[in-house]
RNA sequence: GGCGCUAUCGUCUAGGGGUUAGGACGUGAGAUUCUCAAUCUUAAAACACGGGUUCGAUUCCCGUUAGCGCUACCA
């Protein structure tokens, strides 16, 4: 039985690049029939807020990464690191430390000057034990530091990167356990992840070189090492890590750009890992849309890239505009209310008119937010008028009386289908002798608000014969 | 600086000792049209560089270069 956890840092939003690790963890889980876990590392509580937190499940939520156990606090489960820490201080592999930040960063500072890497120069390492604990219960200040073996190397076997091995002289004493008795990361992953029973560590490729210090740490306490699993970085378009200054990265940004979750989760699960082989089709060609269930049973730590990858925001469109139209209206329309919601927009027809006019759109919209701006004209009787539209096809002040004349002839027609509006219209302007496309273009701007939409006789069977009529003639009125 | 990881079209990637190096997004051209998409046809586009190993390297090895990561009493 595999466990697999996700465990984020509440000092800032769930960004792309945890979303997709979290995305690889319950990929992995949900394959192996395993139990994915959410643990929050808000060990650093100067910078851990709660509203990180929420933001956090949020994200985690409207991907759909739903958690089996968790989320776990490590502000909460403080004893246990302290009494890791004391085992590790009792069997030799940690010491207390008892120099202060000052003469650290002091040290440090010399040391880059000296062009000497700088490391902790091992000053505490060999106090005697007993003096140490003196002063230690008389209430001077210390940190418990590991003890990193002076020689020898340390190596581990990667699932994606292969053997991976560090001399142990690279490695540094570092603090397991600060001053004040909060745990360092180390510490803390490490402790939580025996005691929590992983079975498999997937995280950023960031984490790679952390790996020795955790593996001896493992050592240390006498637990058996789980399988590593680092996952290669998301990139900017420049190449560099991906941060703010690349515009979006929050993963709730994109939920308010109008992205459909789970295109967004086939995006993102095809940016380092690939189904190989199993993509591919009966003509050659490979797939890239992948329902939920397909990428459960496909998913492997073998299909894992090694290099890392760039965020394409065009790829991701595509992705969505793909999603948008192959589902059901049905299975739209809630996430369309939502968009409705935050823009306040209230729909006037029925629910049955709404999902007939999601299907009639759904072809040509790239992101659930034109639901919300640019279709208001098909769910309601109050929209916005596109002037730029206007100005490109009702510019001549002819066009408007024509479209006028046009709505008192379809006040009478009967059937009022796509076949007899189009046969009508095309009839009136022969008869007036102007072009089609006149007519269609500016009543389509009449009756959507928009200089674009779908097929416009589609449109008026879908608006109804009434609509089509008072919008047609109220665009003279208005003085359009 | 030290250490680690990585290197196939602009981007995401498949592949792998002998291939016309495959697909997807995007881009160009054409078709269609009622606007915009879509759709169809079509085109351009890659094995970073240098050494080995080999009959033969894009593939294996080494080096160079470049990018990224780590190098805290952050995670």
């Amino acid at each position: 039985m595999t466990r697999v956890r996700f465990a984020p840092s509440p000092t800032g939003y769930l960004h792309v690049g945890g979303a997709r690790t979290a995305l690889f963890c319950w990929l992995f889980a949900r394959h192996t029939h395993g139990t994915f876990i959410l643990r929050i590392e808000d060990t650093d509580f100067e910078r851990s807020s709660e509203d990180m937190v929420s933001g956090i499940l949020e994200g985690l939520r409207w991907l759909g990464l739903e958690w089996d156990e968790g989320p776990f606090y490590q502000s909460q489960r403080l004893d246990l690191y302290r009494a890791t820490a004391d085992r590790l201080l009792a069997n030799g592999s940690a010491y207390y430390c008892f120099c202060t930040r000052e003469e650290l960063e002091q040290r440090r500072a010399a040391a880059t000057a000296a062009g000497v890497p700088p490391r902790y120069d091992g000053r505490c390492r060999n106090l005697p034990t007993a003096d140490a604990a003196r002063r230690v219960a008389a209430g001077e200040a210390a940190a418990i530091r590991f003890r990193i073996p002076d020689s020898g190397t340390t190596a581990f076997e990667d699932a994606v990167f292969g053997r991976v091995e560090f001399a142990n002289a690279e490695l540094e004493d570092f603090v397991l356990l600060r001053s004040d008795g909060v745990p360092t990361y180390h510490l803390s992953v490490v402790a939580d992840d025996i005691d929590m029973r992983m079975t498999h560590i997937i995280r950023g490729a960031d984490h790679l070189s952390n790996t020795p210090k955790q593996v001896l740490l493992y050592n240390a306490l006498g637990a058996s090492l789980p399988v590593f699993a680092h996952v290669p970085l998301i990139l900017g378009p420049d190449k560099t890590r991906l941060s703010k200054r690349h515009g979006a990265t929050s993963v709730l940004a994109y939920k308010d750009m109008g992205i459909v979750p789970e295109a967004f989760r086939n995006f993102l699960a095809l940016l380092g890992w690939s189904p190989g082989e199993a993509a591919r089709q009966a003509d050659g060609k490979e797939r890239e849309i992948f329902s939920t269930a397909e990428l459960v049973e496909m998913f492997s730590l073998e299909g894992m890239a090694h290099s890392n990858a760039v965020f394409n925001n065009e790829k991701l469109a595509w992705f969505n505009t793909e999603y948008i139209r192959a589902y059901a209206p049905e299975r739209l329309l809630p996430l369309i209310e939502q968009e409705w919601q935050r823009a306040g927009f209230v729909p006037s027809r029925s629910r049955e008119d709404i999902l007939a006019g999601i299907a009639l759109l759904q072809q040509r919209t790239r992101s659930l937010t034109d639901f919300a701006m640019t279709f208001r004209a098909y769910f309601s009787d109050d929209y916005p008028t596109d002037e730029a539209a206007v100005a490109k096809f009702l510019a001549d002040p002819s066009t408007l009386g024509l479209l006028r004349e046009l709505a008192v002839r379809y006040r009478t027609l009967t059937p009022f289908s796509e076949l007899s509006t189009e046969e009508l219209l095309r009839a009136f302007a022969a008869e007036k002798g102007v072009k089609p496309g006149v007519l269609i273009n500016g009543a389509r701007v009449l009756l959507t608000g928009q200089g674009v939409a779908p097929s416009l006789f589609a449109v008026m069977v879908y608006l109804g014969q009434q609509r089509v009529v008072q919008r047609l003639s109220a665009g003279a009125t208005a003085g359009i």
